[in-house]
DNA sequence: CGTGTTTGACCAGCGC
DNA sequence: GCGCTGGTCAAACACG
């Protein structure tokens, strides 16, 4: 099926052009493995044929002899004409074509200018979109430092929560700030100008240092346990030493991770990607065994993934993606990227609240607490799950609210697909349709299910969200990256930002079956 | 025979 | 230092 899609794409021109010869069901017919062979020899025998006859049509002296040869239809809106004498009409009709010509051609320089003139807006727009939404994202970040600040003066208490934002641990960028502001001393709080000069106002400094910043001063435990007891305590020596070390968690080489929850009968979730396994273990608290997968789609692909069955919940399936595709996905992986990175990112884009009681990973069936403000998203707290967990910042999204699959195996992409074709009331647009996959767990977010549903309903009638959401991203995670599904060309790609939004050290290839 | 999976061994990080 | 655990490697094996 995703070679349907993909053919689609690749011929999109010949649908149109055989369109033009009332061959209007072939993008249905397409998806038909067989058809799709019709298709494609159908389509050769009519090419061929049409060369043959110009060809045999063409007569000596060049003129048409065949009697349909006038109904040749390029598609191009090109016709045909006879080479010869022009005739006396023609020569009468020599000045009109020249005025008419003038006109069109002044009509046309006319367009191109509009055309250039609402591009330059549209750039504008963009641009202002995302310097906007990065300052709502800094005064959210300086906000959230503050209340940090007011908590830690006020009370002693060390396990109450810490706020972080997204980009904080999900950026794995080291910058010059980051180095020239690097503490050995992890009280951040105390020592960076930032946070000194948070209260008197927004600047340029003040609001960058942070930023480039990531604090991982939250602890949980590894990804697939239970959460210990004694993690919450936040005087625990390996907490201890993670504030003394602070530098540690802005290795260049810390990677973000994307977890997904779905219910699936299958062994493994199909998400457009080859995968190799190349391990399985026996996890701790879990009597499910752990797989490992590494991408396959290129040589040296970084990107690896965990499959792992939830121990409280068997149909569930928790996959962890880890790292960037250095490589093009296929349409089917790209588009699934993108929806769900657009997903994640909406969700990442607002300033999280990392709490201790919040986790959704493999084996744990405790409820999530809500993790994030984002002001356009108020269910977002339901819908996933960001984590500082050592040593790896993970993004959980639970998708088994979502109505069980048809059929094992069957990508979600493909359930996507068919609910664009009436199947899925609530998915319309590809490729936000996903979105409204993310319903809340029933654990955790049922009071939120209508309000999830009304806003999935208003982002998905809305694809220029995504576009502006992604610039807005890219500006904040830095240049475009030219890997993964970046490589694809999504349709909700905005100008500059080629694909989809993605981690920093993520992998945004994911999808359920 | 090539490719992918299985599975025990190995290594590194962490806690005690 | 030792044991536990997660993650990876690689030889053996299965399969088409």
């Amino acid at each position: 099926m995703e070679r349907c899609k993909e053919m689609i794409l690749l011929h999109s021109g010949r649908f149109s052009r055989r369109d033009s010869h009332g061959g209007g069901d072939d993008v249905d017919r397409a998806c038909n493995k067989i058809k799709e062979v019709d298709f494609f020899s159908e389509s050769r025998e009519r090419k061929l044929d049409e060369a043959g006859g110009l060809r045999d049509c063409r007569g000596g002296d060049g003129s048409l002899a065949c009697g349909d040869a006038g109904d040749i239809n390029t598609g191009l809106a090109l016709t045909v004409h006879s080479v010869g004498a022009p005739t006396a009409e023609e020569e009468e009709d020599k000045p009109n074509n020249k005025m008419h010509l003038i006109t069109i051609q002044d009509e046309l320089n006319r367009l191109g200018h509009e055309n250039r003139r609402l591009r330059g807006m549209l750039d504008q727009l963009t641009r202002n979109y995302s310097a906007l939404y990065n300052q709502f994202l800094l005064v959210m970040q300086q906000k959230a430092n503050e209340t940090q600040h007011i908590q830690k003066e006020n009370q002693t208490d060390p396990s109450n929560p810490v706020r972080l934002s997204a980009q904080q641990f999900l950026d794995p960028r080291p910058t010059s700030l980051q180095e020239t502001n690097e503490h050995t001393n992890g009280d951040e709080e105390e020592h960076s100008p930032s946070l000194k000069n948070s209260s008197d106002g927004p600047s340029e400094r003040e609001i960058n240092i942070p930023f480039n910043r990531r604090k991982i001063s939250v602890e949980e435990g590894p990804l697939d346990q239970q959460i210990s007891p004694s993690w919450r305590d936040n005087n625990s020596p390996r907490q201890a030493q993670e504030r003394s070390t602070d530098s540690m968690h802005e290795l260049p080489c810390r990677k973000a991770r994307v977890s997904v929850r779905a219910r699936s009968d299958a062994p493994m979730i199909s998400d457009g990607c080859q995968w190799r396994k190349y391990g399985q273990k026996m996890a701790k608290g879990n009597p499910c065994p752990r797989a490992y997968y590494r991408c396959t789609m290129a040589i040296g692909c970084p990107v690896r993934k965990q499959v792992q069955r939830c121990a409280e919940d068997k149909t569930v399936l928790v996959t962890t993606y880890e790292g960037n595709h250095n490589h093009p996905l296929p349409p089917a992986a790209a588009a699934m990227a993108n929806t769900t990175s657009a997903a994640a990112t909406m969700l990442l884009s607002g300033t999280a609240n990392t709490t201790r009681d919040s986790s959704l990973m493999m084996g744990s069936a405790s409820a999530a607490a809500p993790l994030f403000g984002h002001p356009l998203v108020p269910f977002a707290s339901s819908l996933a799950t960001l984590s500082a967990s050592a040593p790896f910042p993970t993004i959980t999204l639970d998708l088994t609210q979502a109505p069980l699959p048809p059929a094992a195996g069957t990508p979600l992409h493909l359930l996507q697909r068919g609910a664009s074709h009436g199947h899925h009331p609530t998915t319309s647009s590809f490729p936000l349709a996903p979105l409204s996959m993310y319903l809340p767990h029933a654990k955790v977010g049922q009071r939120h299910h209508s309000v999830a549903e009304t806003v999935s309903a208003a982002i998905t009638s809305d694809p220029n969200f995504t576009a502006a959401l992604a610039a807005a991203i890219s500006s904040i995670m830095g240049a475009p990256r030219g890997d993964g599904a970046a490589n694809n060309g999504s349709a909700a790609a905005p100008h500059g930002v080629p694909g989809s939004p993605q981690f920093p050290q993520s992998c945004t290839t994911f999808s359920t079956n």
